[in-house]
DNA sequence: TTGACACATTCCTTTATGGGTATATGATTT
DNA sequence: AAATCATATACCCATAAAGGAATGTGTCAA
């Protein structure tokens, strides 16, 4: 098997750094591909291509304006990911010392037994 | 060029679920790979390499413990994926982005007719 | 209608993935 | 020393990524 596609959730899309340079500039607002274009100094096809997949995993709306396509951020499915790490704020915040202590003291509750 | 490698950073190592649920499960506590093996129901080797890109992007750290081999989680670069989603936290909360989409909607609908 | 503009899609190439299977390495027990 | 256990690595396969380049599609202007 091979990876999953970019397109399979939030997860994935997110990865790459171009999408997230996307998604950064469309929290600044509404942007037609263009913008993006010069923006992030790629070429307008892999732009576009970024588009399809953040479109796909409903990371960006889409708006037709003229011969234009308008791009809007919806952030809603970076919850997902949000929700994911939400276990892991606390720890990062916690000294390793405590993370150590606590470990420390589940393996002597297991020795105990 | 191909797809940014799996471990490249702690974004490209977590989309794949399978290292996310093996990061919940050492949130837990410590633990061997065969207890990982057994819990999620894959195969030794694919459990490894798992382990092996979580390793290189420093989300686990391991300890060795006679034939064993100990892994235990080290949150710390989850932060940046945090750091990143900071800055949307607000946003899906807010109402903004429904009254937004509804008047966008409606927009679409008058251009059709 | 033709041409220019804005954007999307297609094809090509290189590279890495993740699972499967087999085998290597290293520590422990007998 | 040999067998065994715990884990890592190597190899094969099918798949898909991302960038580059070329081309297709739809809209507006002259």
């Amino acid at each position: 098997m091979a990876r999953a596609a970019t397109t399979t959730d939030a997860f994935n899309a997110v990865a790459e750094p171009r999408r997230r340079q996307i998604l950064d500039l469309l929290a600044q607002g509404e942007r037609p591909v263009n913008d993006l274009v010069e923006l992030l100094g790629l070429a307008q096809p892999q732009v576009s291509k970024h588009l399809r997949v953040l479109r796909e995993v409903e990371l960006v709306q889409v708006r037709d304006e003229g011969r234009q396509r308008m791009y809007r951020l919806n952030p809603e499915p970076l919850r997902s990911i949000h929700d994911w790490l939400r276990k892991y704020e606390q720890m990062w915040a916690a000294r390793f010392d405590a993370l150590d202590t606590v470990l420390a003291d589940l393996k002597e509750e297991e020795d105990d037994e």
